[in-house]
DNA sequence: ATGCGGGCGGCCA
DNA sequence: GTGGCCGCCCGCA
């Protein structure tokens, strides 16, 4: 475990959708995190706040993180969001799998990256998939 | 404006 | 259980 902290901070740096319409107090993680989820947040923002609250050891669809984050049928707008993620960013990414429960393909060191975090934290898998006693239900 | 490619997902062979 | 086809929605030529 050593150090999990996962606030609700992310080095949001910049968000490429241009649309700055306000960003000020985030107070707090999301804790509601339901669809109800207040639209002052754009939607890379609103994304960000849904997979800041997924807990370690546990992961979540790019489809659920649309659902959660009160845009259903974004889940590849999601899958897009996070590739645009800054480096240094602390949101944990790895722990967003698609529906199948599997690591999304694309770069395969960031997918070497992905595994090697989840294991660090405990997740099992089955073959190529996330055993399922580690799928987050919110 | 239009077209095309994505870290997807539900359906149906 | 797999694999292929659309359908979705966005960002960037």
């Amino acid at each position: 475990m050593g150090m999990a902290k996962n606030s609700n901070n992310q080095g949001i740096g910049k968000d490429s959708n241009g649309h700055h319409k306000y960003s000020g107090g985030v107070r707090g993680a999301i804790q509601g995190n339901n669809a109800d989820t207040p639209p002052q947040l754009s939607k890379a923002e609103r994304i960000w706040q849904v997979i800041a609250s997924v807990p370690e050891g546990q992961v979540v669809s790019y489809g659920q993180v649309a659902q959660l984050a009160g845009l259903p049928g974004y889940a590849r707008f999601v899958g897009s969001t996070l590739s645009k993620l800054p480096q240094g960013s602390t949101l944990p990414w790895h722990r967003v799998v698609n529906a199948s429960l599997e690591i999304a393909p694309r770069n395969s060191g960031r997918m070497r990256e992905q595994k090697r975090r989840l294991r660090d934290e405990g997740v099992m898998f089955k073959g190529q998939r996330v055993a399922k006693a580690f799928h987050w239900t919110a």
